[in-house]
DNA sequence: AATTAGCACTCTTAATGCATGAGTGCTAAA
DNA sequence: TTTAGCACTCATGCATTAAGAGTGCTAATT
């Protein structure tokens, strides 16, 4: 992006965001008429063809028009996108998703999940929280019927999980009682990664059962625990993208949606992506971001229709809370021809989950940027709201 | 089907699989040759004229092929299709897929969802059991935290359910210890159907809590007994479809999409569904149906490849154990290219819930058919084993 | 009376040619 | 450095054509 002087940086929004618009290739002279150039259509031409040069933009074929590489579009995300605040109607539609409250963390999971794919139009994926790390805060066992029964597995952060068991048929309530009872006695406040099937089995030392009946009953009890932070993915609008002309060819939108509900994938990549990253290319140089807020110079000779450059939202760029991956950048056979924008959500002090928005490269940046910006706070909000009182049991 | 003599039957039938495997519009010479019928095209012409003004057949347009219309279909289902058992090997990949035990009833039936849509190359759906009828056993309040309390229902059946609530923060465990035993006292062996907010409220009586306290406990508790029959929707596969060359529309893709993702509407569809429904019209006359095992006189010039008429899956004719919607027979807009085939699964002694396949119209009914109804049994098995010793709590 | 051969006709599909127009790159003038 | 101008390219749309698969109907055959 140093490389790029004022007027290929207008050229080059004009022609993302007109392509964004379109989804056709855009050509100099409609471009020139369309955004109002003051320069004739020859300038933008050469001009594009460096762009074209500098791998910004790319041909579908000779003599047709230029769409934005995958380049292009970083570069676009990362300096040239005016990214507004979301306006008053679109909050309170969002506020008004969140309205009827919810009690279970999951449930407003769900929610952001809906609420993201319906107002974006998109495709949109939430990950449950991140649990490793929090703590044990109460186990219990409770007899279904004989050789079968329900652990319970409290979280420090207020989260609840149970599985159904199997179990000798000869313990009766009150013997699993006391299991449960030893087991949080000792385990209680470590964390999920610290648990052991040793300390599990340790724990449960103090009770006095034979150890065969023992141990059936302590190895439900830790898989339990460990599944605790098992990772549930929720996902709503997938038919969404195919209203799009990227995925017109059935062939795309099958590899698409197979690639989307594929247990696992998305929550693996999504688990593994980290906040901030700086997607390693020339653009990471931060003085050419800062660039956009300086006054524009006579060569700016783009005249955009409203013009957002350099005010407020400079600061969120200064400290993005969203991510965004773009195409080939994607790691996810299928999802070649897509963007995927994503944000951490908080439970408690540190990082919990994960939102995302899939949308095609071609999407509208700003807008589901936007979005998701206001559906995290939102929904990092109704987490403090449910898990008001938590402290009280934290650490136990 | 009771005017078609046999050689239309033989002809429609021959039109159904000829179109079920190519797609293509069906003509009367390619059916000659194809199917080896003893006759000339010029004849199979003429029945296929009287064929599509019964309206079992249809044109898309003059000069071209017929293809089957809803009824042909119909026909073609209720007493031309011959559905072989399923094949030792298909059997066993099923049984592969359930061969690592499981212990909660929903990891069941979503590995049931999961073979049928991985084995038939279709879109399958499954639905939790529909417990209306089945008895409050147990129930426990857990308490989580201060203000949070784990309600925990547990159903004849074996089935348990849970629910995260919030409670007023003065209760301790000991008194929701209280509440929850006195309800169990008071209404275990009750149907969800009979249980009432009353009903709860008079059980909580006998507790010395003062009433104030109570209430927010009671509603959350009978809320909790009430949701634990809330149906719940396993769907896989629903990419599947955009492999068929119905679906290379992609705006009837995205309508199909849209359909099987709204929440509710499939649940909602399948839950009224009821087996052996005869899908009135004239084809119910069971007499025509069993023609079929007389052998074959005169008229009968289709040599299929291989035979499979008349014998033992005559009885499951009889006795279908599954429903087959075609097309405009199913509601939903967005499944009219579909059919849907459907069948139920037991827990004890009643039918439980669903599970069904969803393909194109032209989908492949004896695969489909052989492969459910041996899920079905698989699942079945496989439920009866989850809840050995279910019996002892039963009734309470 | 049922079957079939034959034929005229219909309609889709694929291939071809052609005109149009939006786009390009390049050159030479401003 | 910018721009006007021009030749060139290529996708798109449209009309035409030929082939092929299918039909319905009639008259001959069994």
């Amino acid at each position: 992006m140093v490389q790029l002087d004022e007027r290929k940086k207008s050229i080059l929004k004009a022609v993302v965001d007109d392509y964004i618009a379109t989804a056709e290739p855009v050509g100099s002279k409609s471009l020139v008429t369309r955004y109002h150039f003051n320069v004739s259509s020859a300038t933008v031409r050469n001009e594009m063809a460096e762009l074209e040069e500098m791998g910004y933009l790319e041909q579908p074929h000779t003599s047709a028009g230029r769409i934005p590489s995958d380049k292009g579009y970083r570069a676009y995300v990362d300096s040239l996108l005016s990214v507004e605040d979301l306006s008053e109607e679109a909050a309170d539609r969002i506020r008004h998703y969140f309205q009827e409250s919810i009690d279970e963390l999951t449930g407003l999971i769900r929610k952001a999940s809906t609420v993201l794919s319906e107002q974006t139009g998109y495709t949109s994926v939430a990950l449950s929280p991140h649990l490793k790390r929090s703590h044990l805060s109460q186990i219990k066992i409770l007899m279904i019927e004989p050789g079968r029964a329900l652990v319970v597995v409290v979280l420090s952060a207020g989260v609840v999980k149970d599985r159904l068991v199997r179990i000798p048929e000869i313990l009766d309530a009150e013997q699993l009682m006391r299991i449960a009872n030893a087991i949080e006695d000792q385990l209680s406040g470590m964390t999920l990664d610290d648990i052991t099937l040793v300390t599990v089995a340790t724990a449960a030392k103090q009770t006095t059962l034979p150890e065969s009946l023992l141990n059936q009953v302590l190895y439900e009890a830790y898989v339990s625990i460990k599944q605790a932070d098992n990772l549930e993915v929720y996902m709503e609008g997938s038919h969404n993208l195919l209203s799009y002309p990227e995925f017109y060819d059935v062939k795309k939108a099958r590899e698409y949606l197979k690639t989307l509900t594929a247990t696992g994938m998305i929550a693996g990549y999504m688990s593994e992506l980290r906040d901030n990253a700086d997607p390693g290319d020339e653009m990471q140089n931060d003085e050419s971001v800062r660039d956009q807020s300086e006054p524009p110079d006579k060569h700016l000779i783009l005249q955009l229709p409203e013009k957002r450059y350099g005010n407020s939202q400079e600061d969120d760029r200064r400290n993005p809370a969203y991510t965004v991956r773009i195409g080939q950048e994607i790691m996810l056979e299928g999802l070649r021809d897509c963007s995927f924008i994503t944000t951490t959500y908080k439970m408690g002090d540190f990082v919990a989950g994960r939102i995302g928005v899939i949308g095609p490269k071609r999407m509208a940046y700003g807008k589901v940027i936007s979005h998701i910006s206001f559906v995290k706070k939102t929904l990092n909000d109704q987490i403090t709201h449910l898990s008001k009182g938590k402290s009280r049991t934290e650490g136990k």
